[in-house]
DNA sequence: GGCTCCCATGCGACACTCGCATGGCACAGC
DNA sequence: GCTGTGCCATGCGAGTGTCGCATGGGAGCC
């Protein structure tokens, strides 16, 4: 009904067909059981054993000086051949997979690690592992996890911001990212290493979304701080071009914190105002990960150490 | 030192291929197992059996509601498949070699077998298995035999005459080939149907050589039959123009009497004079004739039967 | 005619694979 | 929250297969 081949044939050894080989390439059972260290009679038997596993007809003729392969068996060579190449084959791609030197791996990660923590990864993997096909996507962290479930990506970086259900899922920590404050390099406040938000509920801020709960200030958010989102503006690039110009402040993951412009500065957030949130890696639950995607996460933490976090 | 691949890995069985692709295919031990035949724990101990054959690492994940493969497990599937298709493309050619419908078949002949013993054959042949690749050759007994011996031939159709040592070979007899005189219509002896070689004694003969030792006319000499050859023609077209003219007369072998001209008349030679030579199938001591080749030496008979002998 | 070389086979030991039954784990439903 | 259900893993005993050892038989060579 369903397979089209491979009826109920009789099941055989792949040894009878390296056997069968050795035995050809020689022309003799002694030889080729002394090469493949067995006895004569155990080659006798495995040549018995795949002629009749095959059907009725010899694969040899029995000759006082050796055997001589049958129409059969000279039939039956290359095909052997073929069998014991598909299984080296195979053989060589699960050590290459092991040894990380093949397959791929599709990473998908929150926007925000892909300012500096992603690339770092990347360019190290792609060192050590040239031969591995990586292919990096963005998305959101939701987004990633469902792509995740469609077996679509082997390894998600995402964030625990989202009401995601993180628990349905296998998670490596990768590391607490903290926040910070863009202030202008004259601010009041420029000098100062940590700040509370409190400090600066007189400012106005340049945010994302102009609904606060649907940007990053949401867990700020309490009674004794409602900032005033005085400009929205999504890419981080913008939000500098507002703090540089000396108009608003904004917050900025310490993912991001790389590469900001010289005339801003960045102040550390009380952990008190706005909880670290912590980043993972995620893949499927109760799925064994790739050889790669377990590579690929030890050097995510790697990046996540050295940079600023 | 010989072989490039295939070192000491350990050995594998067919059965459990099968039992993978099943696997893969249905999600579940369970269902695979409903579907092959067997235990559910027969096909989980296969598995695991696999699994630990191709070295470590498991090549399916075990989730509560069935199996997905690993990655190893999808590396492994288009290698699988194609082991199996290696395999069941050899058992086809196998059973092609023994229904006569595949493989190759090379036939070689003594010269006067070409006037229709095999062609009749040859045409029989192509019929019932046109899908045989078939070759024909013709040669002496002993450049055939030689041959043979050298492997390019598969079949040879050879008569005693020769010294070659035939002891050597498998031989099947196709028939017993008698001889014949050709004379003219209006022969004195023209409308006998047999003769002996002394009431020839007279005639002049056209023969494929001066001297007789290298001719049909070998086994016929003795005190009493001395022939004189006053004509020399090689090829039987041309002693029929001879004998048709009135010159002479001619011995025949009996293969080459179909579709002899209408003034000409054949006269059965005494088998005292000249004994019929036997006409045999060789093949190599001691090797399996091909399928194909059984069939065509009983086609040979056939024709053979048929046909004048 | 004896010798040698090669493959086939009976024998006992060992390993493998099977089915049966049970156990463990995770999810689903009451 | 606890039990029921579905799925895979595993201990056990029986049957089968495969091995090495030893011997037998057949064909050529000296």
């Amino acid at each position: 009904m369903s397979r089209p081949v491979t009826g109920d044939a009789p099941a055989l050894s792949t040894a009878w067909l390296r056997v069968f080989l050795e035995v050809a390439r020689l022309g003799s059972f002694t030889e080729a059981a002394r090469g493949l260290g067995y006895t004569q009679s155990a080659v006798s038997r495995q040549i018995h054993a795949l002629e009749s596993a095959l059907g009725a007809g010899a694969l040899f003729d029995r000759l006082p000086r050796g055997v001589t392969p049958t129409e059969r068996g000279r039939v039956l060579l290359p095909r052997a051949e073929a069998v014991l190449a598909q299984l080296d084959g195979a053989r060589a791609d699960l050590t290459a997979l092991a040894q990380v030197s093949g397959g791929r791996l599709r990473v998908g990660a929150f926007p925000t690690a892909g300012a500096a923590l992603l690339p770092r990864a990347v360019a190290a993997f792609r060192e050590r592992h040239p031969r591995v096909e990586l292919s990096c996507a963005e998305g959101l962290t939701e987004d990633l996890l469902s792509r995740l479930d469609h077996g679509e990506l082997d390894l998600a970086v995402v964030s625990t911001t989202a009401g995601a259900d993180l628990a349905a899922y296998d998670l490596r920590k990768l590391l607490d990212e903290s926040m910070y404050v863009a202030v202008p390099a004259g601010h009041r406040l420029a000098r100062r290493r940590r700040v509370r938000l409190a400090e600066l509920a007189g400012d106005d801020w340049v945010s994302g979304s102009p609904h606060t709960e649907r940007s990053l200030l949401h867990p700020a958010v309490r009674e004794d701080f409602r900032p005033r989102v005085g400009y929205v503006a999504a890419e981080w690039i913008a939000k500098q071009g507002y703090v540089a110009a000396g108009l608003a402040v904004a917050l900025i993951p310490a993912l991001a914190a790389d590469g900001v412009r010289p005339d801003i500065r960045l102040l550390a957030v009380h952990e008190d105002d706005i909880p670290p949130r912590a980043v993972y890696a995620a893949t499927l639950r109760g799925r064994s990960a790739p050889a790669a995607a377990n590579a690929f996460v030890r050097l995510l933490r790697e990046a996540g150490r050295n940079g600023s976090a």
